[in-house]
DNA sequence: TGGTTCATGTACCAAGTGGTACATGCGGGC
DNA sequence: GCCCGCATGTACCACTTGGTACATGAACCA
């Protein structure tokens, strides 16, 4: 079930080279060479290229989804911690990737789009609902914004690299929800 | 200054094409098929492909920029309006693919880093600063975390084409802006 | 023992790659 | 007229690409 066999343990080096300078561009052979292997064993194990990438955007898709499940009911500063780690820079650089070549078109990483909001929510949302008594509806809206604060500032951090800067952003952000809204504050012109 | 230059021509299609199925993944070949042109005319005008690359991404940053300037001040349901409409998708996934390569170290593409955040952030913030009466420290916050919230509702609406949901939660993000934060609500930190 | 299955290596393929050499047209200045 | 610089086309280069054919080994089961 580990790494005994062999699609197991190619699709963990795979995984792990794509961590360290992206895969969407590399060649079959390049990937080969850079895990000590032969690029007929990357087509034997996973069929064609294409094949192996569906299968790391599905790896990386299912890593995704166990940190999620790991996540729930945690509070979000913890949370912002735990993503904003440098460790973990290499794995969102490669989501970032597969998200960008998903977007336009590219064979193989499709179906990675459809797992990247919903399943996130889901997690998210009941654990809202619970701590701070929100509708279920209400809960969902404010998981969604919740991943995409938490992957906006993914993308300031690993282009900019200021993990203080961004966490003091994001901790801006925890303090309207702390705050709650008042909805009766209405407006025309901000306040 | 147009499209006069065959450069420029050519770069005006290459972006165009770029916009509709990516670029990142396209050989120079295949490009030019797809505008039109020869290989051997992209590599005349543009050095190499990674010049060709390079230009273009250097083309969608300028491009951002000139979006920016002209939405300076300018409050952000009508810039949620804006950039969340489907004309944009493509020039949108476009950019999110140039930074998923740019974030996996693709040449050509690197420069576009340096850019994806600070003149955002410098351009919004002084229009919060004036409207909201916000000093320009806490100014340059909110406008890091606007741009956040913007790219990773984006990043959200293009894997779901749910305009109308994401736009709900978008909403949500503005009450809190407008309703203001209680920094007394508990927490030490922060004043 | 022999047969079967999985894993791997070697060698190859046609097609496509980025890039270059060279010839050709075409415009305006002299 | 002539030349010169830009733009473009054709033809080619060595190399790499994804993929395949085929042989061989190792392990297991009969």
């Amino acid at each position: 079930m580990t790494a005994s066999q062999p699609r197991e343990r190619l699709l963990a080096a795979a995984l792990e080279q794509a961590m360290h300078g992206g895969i969407a561009g590399m060649s079959l052979r390049e990937l080969a060479r850079a895990i000590g292997t032969s690029h007929r064993m990357l087509l034997y194990h996973f069929g064609s290229r294409e094949g192996l990438l569906t299968a790391v955007a599905y790896a990386v898709e299912e890593a995704q989804r166990a940190e999620v499940a790991q996540l729930v009911a945690v509070d979000a500063r913890r949370l912002w911690q735990h993503f904003s780690d440098p460790v973990l820079w290499p794995a969102e650089r490669l989501f970032f990737e597969l998200y960008g070549q998903a977007l336009v078109g590219r064979p193989g990483t499709e179906e990675f789009l459809g797992n990247a909001i919903e399943p996130w929510v889901t997690a998210i949302a009941p654990a809202l609902s619970r701590e701070a008594g929100l509708d279920e509806r209400t809960a969902r809206l404010e998981a969604r914004l919740a991943v995409a604060v938490t992957r906006g500032l993914l993308l300031d951090l690993l282009a900019t690299g200021d993990r203080q800067g961004v966490t003091e952003v994001f901790e801006r952000y925890v303090q309207y929800t702390e705050s709650g809204y008042r909805p009766d504050a209405n407006q025309p012109g901000q306040p």
